[in-house]
DNA sequence: CAAAACGGTAAGATAGCGCTTACCGTAAGT
DNA sequence: ACTTACGGTAAGCGCTATCTTACCGTTTTG
């Protein structure tokens, strides 16, 4: 499960972390690293995972190696999560609308 | 943070597939435990946790328990997701015309 | 061609998560 | 009041995830 990934590889804290940082913009794995308490290997292994799930992206720049976030798979999250939403108002309306149907005949 | 723990908790398989039941309507510990390959204690600490995260709210009837979806932290999340996109379309559109700029002057 | 910069991977240690069994409290039925 | 149903919690165990150090390949630089 694709989305499963996504929530998991979000739901670490340094990842989130890592992924936070990538909002500001494209960014080396070493600067990535500098800014965190954690070593570049450690990085580099969240960075896979992130990638795996199809949140970030990387590009190659001589030895450095760029990573941004990936806007696809960051959409397909959101409209998941817009559709559990949508589906979870209906079902509240409906809810409300029986308990009305209720005071008025039960 | 409180997206992280929403992260997490809809990381984990079991709770996955307990978050998706939950979406077909209230149900209770039991119900929810009957379908699935764990016990029902297990089921327990997934529902804590799915509460403490602020996706699922439960209700006494009884000796029973009924859990549902909880709207609002699902709102939540995904406004967040929501503006992580935009922004990371914004990042995009400025990049593109970036880069349509280097190729007129550069 | 040698040296340095950058980053991915392997191996191993440790902490935490998820599961189970056992137990307890509370509410409903007889 | 006794029994049954339902579900939350505690203790313990195994596994996996995350971290570290060590190592290697690739690309730029002197």
């Amino acid at each position: 499960m694709a989305y499963e990934d996504m929530f998991s590889a979000l739901g670490d804290s340094t990842r989130k972390t890592v992924f936070d940082r990538l909002r500001l913009g494209p960014q080396t794995v070493g600067a990535l690293a500098a800014g965190l308490p954690v070593s570049r290997p450690a990085i580099s292994q969240h960075l896979k995972v992130l990638k795996a799930a199809g949140l970030v992206a990387d590009q190659a720049d001589g030895t450095r190696r760029l990573y941004r976030i990936d806007g696809r798979g960051l959409a397909a999250l959101r409209d998941y999560l817009q559709a559990v939403c949508a589906e979870a108002e209906a079902a509240h309306r409906t809810e409300i609308e029986r308990q009305m149907e209720e005071r008025r005949y039960g």
